[in-house]
DNA sequence: TTGCCAAATGTTATGTTGTAACTTACAACG
DNA sequence: CGTTGTAAGTTACAACATAACATTTGGCAA
């Protein structure tokens, strides 16, 4: 388990938890980027942009283009509102969006699952390795396939 | 730096310890099969599969297509000849096809230049942390974003 | 109120990455 | 020679991502 505690938020907290922080870093929450966030954190799984652009779609009523969608989620990476998990094309909700961690991705390659854990002394170790290297790390990505407790 | 001592390959040993890593795991060498590998190898920085198609189309003087690049790159990662960076659709070839690692990329968003390190017990650290979470780690994806040594 | 500006979103098009399904070529072997 | 199996070719399409430009909206100053 981390090491430190966060508040974990969930439904409706959550999303105010991401409306405050999203304004707290100078963004508008429209009603458009409530409804991505709605449906990006209504998934179980990493979600696609095109997985959201259709959840949007349908509870709109309208057609929404993925475009849209891509541009309001680089804007939630951007303000840690949610990540990319980058071996699967694919987003995820940022529970604690208040604290800033290189997360560890645990992707089921089974069910397709991901779960994250927070090991500050790991994703340090990787920064410290690259530094060693003569590289200037700005942006860890670790994420760990294999098989999630449920699947095994 | 690593902590164990690897017999680097370029060139022609490179392709030859290629061949002949390939041939151990029961696959053939072919004529396609070398001209991707040497397509691969001659990047400087990772190559994506229509990259590669192109090297080898213009090698050839003939037009192939991406599907079977991807056949045999896919060969190859899985005989450990070639790796691919995740967070960048893209693969290089592997300089030491005989030791199996989880390695690291540090992959410079300036220069498209990924170099890798083999830190057994930073991977080790990583899974552990998977296990201890539940999950069966089998396939780290750790790779690092940010400026190379020339770069910054 | 009107007119203007800037931010957000819509629209359309296109580029890039990755697979699927089926066919053809070719070498090994009886 | 024909059968069999692997490799590679061909075509089509699915999935992921961005570019360029048009439209809408809301604030604000004249």
């Amino acid at each position: 388990m981390a090491q430190h505690h966060h508040h974990e938020h969930e439904g409706i907290a959550l999303a105010d938890a991401a409306k405050t922080a999203f304004e707290k870093s100078g963004e508008q929450w429209t009603d458009m980027r409530a409804s991505v966030f709605d449906a990006l954190s209504g998934f179980v799984k990493p979600a696609s942009a095109y997985d959201i652009a259709e959840a949007v779609s349908n509870a709109q009523g309208r057609r929404v283009a993925a475009n849209s969608v891509y541009r309001i989620l680089d804007l939630f990476v951007t303000a840690n509102l949610a990540r990319r998990v980058e071996s699967v094309n694919a987003y995820v909700a940022n529970a604690h969006p208040d604290c800033l961690h290189d997360c560890i991705f645990l992707v089921c390659d089974n069910c397709g699952q991901a779960t994250h854990i927070d090991d500050d002394s790991l994703s340090a170790g990787v920064r410290t390795a690259a530094r060693k290297a003569g590289f200037s790390p700005e942006r860890p990505v670790i994420e760990v396939h294999g098989r999630c407790s449920d699947c095994e």
